[in-house]
DNA sequence: TGCAGCTTGGAACGTCGTTCCATCCGTGTC
DNA sequence: GACACGGATGGAACGACGTTCCAAGCTGCA
């Protein structure tokens, strides 16, 4: 319980918690250890006293993020609760545009750290009470989770300058239009749908892939008999 | 038609593959301009003269990678087709191990760049000709597309030396361990699967996941009448 | 043959992650 | 109440990276 030198003591929470903040601000680049210690008043080797490296450092960041957006959803029915952890998820990543990329990679480079299982029990315990036979409980589990980690991964968008809104009608308007002019021989799909995505609510969007997801696993394994 | 002073001509062609041989050799880190520069026999400007920059060359390197796997797809039934677009994926991260996480990064930050089209259409043809309606297109592919890309993401194992059978097994059986040791009162369901995850077949998952997407998709949009 | 411009290769710059170490200060000891 | 111990601090230093810049080389055309 030593606090040596400052009143304002140096602790890993602290730490993680400007971390998130430096991400916030500047996005998965602006964070290095010169801007996070100088957003602390310290040193870099402070830093390296509570946090092994970088990759912990984002890890820590992104576990943070994960298990406060997790805490606020409550129980219900399973599917209500499926929907619940996907959006929890979902805003997340909308205040923390970088969660989209980060959570994906931290979750297989590390399926030991904590926000592995955080996600997994999140998602596993309605999966379960959806009436799967229990063999089949971490592949559906699974699916669904590969499904939630792919969403978010698409939907961070990463500009963050000026108005959110506008960067994403200009992002999303700018990708369509890319589209519709593809070649009409190697992409009759592509330029067929370009129009949907143009604008398509990625909310609602997700939303409706999982209830599909979801669908999809009780179809394969019918509750009741 | 130029080629200036050397006769192993340095192209973007030539430049992409080196790089993939690099991070095939060794890993995401192990692409710097320095080591290719090497390996090319030239100078970093050089190489400068042909991509713009690093994100570009990862990019290139990507879509060159997931253009070859997607050639060797063949015609047929709408789900046959998903499963071969998928299980290509899926042998190509095996080969390409850097290629599960640069997937979901490429496309998120550039859709208008080559791969994403190539993937939405190779995905998006069969999901259309399963008989969704138009209007759902787009909504339905993306889930397909969701589902591909995070599991893609969580079967890149990241350890390559030696043996890359008994390090997946190690890892397995670490993040496995660890599971089990959780607290039972937070955790009990990925206690409870943490047995399966250690001797799941990835392969085996992914597809029997894949099927359950698609069956969630013709269950919300039942073909026929 | 000479010139113009595409192409090359490597030096140089600024920034990063990380290591190292001199210094500081709260705590326990006598 | 002095003193040493060791946990904690902060900043200098190192090596590697992405990128820029430029002098030089080579090729194709006049």
């Amino acid at each position: 319980m030593t606090r040596a030198r400052r009143s304002d003591a140096l602790s890993r929470e602290r730490i993680v918690e400007a971390a998130v903040e430096l991400l916030d601000a500047t996005g998965e680049a602006g964070l290095t250890f010169r801007a996070l210690s100088e957003r602390l008043s310290t040193g870099a080797g402070a830093i390296y006293w509570h946090v092994a490296n970088k990759d912990e450092l984002r890890g820590a960041a992104t576990d943070a993020v994960v298990a406060s957006a997790l805490a606020g959803v409550g129980a219900a029915a399973p599917r209500e609760v499926l929907r619940a952890v996907g959006l929890a998820l979902f805003d997340a990543i909308d205040e923390h545009p970088w969660l989209g990329t980060q959570l994906g990679a931290q979750m297989s480079r590390t399926p030991q750290g904590p926000t592995t299982p955080r996600l997994l029990e999140a998602i596993g315990r309605p999966v379960s009470a959806l009436g799967v036979p229990e063999a089949a409980w971490f592949t559906a589990t699974s699916t669904v989770m590969y499904y939630v980690l792919g969403a978010a991964g698409q939907n961070a968008v990463n500009g963050r300058a000026g108005s959110a809104e506008l960067d994403r009608t200009a992002f999303l308007d700018a990708a369509a239009t890319a589209w519709e002019e593809l070649d009409a021989d190697d992409y009759p799909f592509v330029r067929r749908v370009a129009a949907q995505m143009r604008d398509h609510d990625d909310q609602r969007q997700f939303v409706d892939g999982l209830d599909a997801v979801i669908a999809g696993i009780l179809a394969l394994h019918p509750p009741g008999r």
